[in-house]
DNA sequence: GCGAAAATGTACTGACTTGTCCATTTCCAC
DNA sequence: GTGGAAATGGACAAGTCAGTACATTTTCGC
């Protein structure tokens, strides 16, 4: 009983959007497991609600997929990161929120960080292609500026800052911590990742970032000498 | 002419240990390229002196033969950091070189730095199986573990600091720098990388933890207090 | 309604990839 | 030297995987 008709059961509803977007999302978790030579286009293909076949329709092949799914990553965090108010907030406190902001926000984003790997893997080749991604975080950087500058005049910041540089210090803090967790636990054990390890890290991740911006004080006088060159390292 | 015989064409010398190593280094060069599975044994085998048998010989399967690599990556860089004497500076001088080091050292050995990449987009799987791993790491705690204590009794560094906290950190400035350089500059350009910005960046890396480990002064607990959590952070 | 274009289903292929089988050669202890 | 174990060569099997050929259905403008 209930054997269906061909005409029943090959019939279906067209919906290409939710159909790339299907695609996507689940080609997004499987690269970010498993990355772009690790992963399967049958596994990816069988997580959806569609078949391989529509993955070739609309991505031509594996690699379009890969290109498009760290986009999407990308789009994700970024939306997230617009939520982030910084204007009427004064320049070392915006900085600090900000550091504080995207330590938690990385950590909250585990697929979009193994993406950013997975990309450095090969060297960043297929990030190239896209501009999507360039223009967004141009963004990232418009925003640090603007503290940059605001810290600058208030008198609070170093004159020789680098948003970019900053930019640097901060994503390898916040980015290291979920990139090499899996090492460092192996190695270290888990502790430094309880709940409240990391709420002390991001404190002192904080902490150095505000340092690197404020104006140098005499002590950072001193610090930049005991940092130089090989030679002569040796002093009392 | 010239035509060997059978016996001649077929012949050779036994060489265990030669061979072994020569897989070895060819294997680390082919994962830290191309990832555990983007590597060919086929490849890597076409690479050596010796043939894939031997490697399946030697190293059991695919994986055996990635551990192995890990390992001999690990081995690698542990042994140039034997190199570097700090028990006769003063604590601080002694963190300073330490910190720039390091950050030198993983500079020079991307290799390695990939090899950890790989590990951890595969959760850190294989190493957790390597003891030999995680007993050398324990050495660069050791060291660490040594400075801060004589900081700490100089009176120059925190009470509180921590080595696994403070060895987090450093590894995080120098490993980022190195595994995030394709996307971060086919975002923002090539330039943070060229050797002046990168000297410039190494000496404010070691500002950062300088400053972390130095005891707090009046400035760091303002900063504390603005590093704070998401509550009231509007502050005049 | 109709015809063309877009979207989807099914089955398949050709190439690649890991791992093994069987035979042979070298080495070393005695 | 000889016998057994270690080491090596060369070919091949079995499975995997990206990508395709061909047919069918839906949609939408007219």
């Amino acid at each position: 009983m209930a054997t269906k008709t061909d005409a029943e059961r090959r019939s279906w509803r067209q919906n290409p959007e939710a159909v790339q977007r299907d695609i996507l999302s689940v080609a997004l978790s499987e690269f970010a497991a498993k990355g772009l030579s690790g992963a399967r286009v049958e596994t990816i293909a069988s997580q959806t609600q569609t078949s391989k076949r529509m993955i070739y329709y609309y991505f031509g092949d594996k690699l379009g997929l890969y290109t498009k799914a760290l986009e999407a990553a990308y789009m994700k965090v970024r939306d997230g990161e617009a939520a982030l108010d910084l204007a009427d907030l004064p320049p070392d406190a915006a900085l600090a929120r900000l550091v504080a902001f995207t330590f938690d926000h990385h950590r909250e984003n585990p697929d979009f960080i193994r993406m950013v790997m997975i990309e450095n893997i090969h060297n960043g080749e297929n990030l190239a292609a896209s501009r999507v991604i360039r223009d967004m975080n141009v963004a990232a950087i418009d925003k640090l500026e603007d503290i940059c500058r605001r810290g600058q005049e208030a008198g609070l910041f170093r004159a020789d800052l680098d948003p970019v540089a900053l930019h640097w210090q901060i994503s390898a803090a916040s980015f290291f911590n979920v990139s090499n967790r899996p090492t460092f636990s192996a190695i270290f054990g888990p502790d430094l990742f309880d709940d409240t390890s990391q709420a002390r890290l991001r404190a002192q991740v904080v902490d150095g970032i505000l340092a690197l911006a404020a104006r140098p004080s005499a002590l950072d006088g001193i610090r930049s000498r005991l940092a130089g060159e090989e030679e002569s390292p040796r002093k009392s």
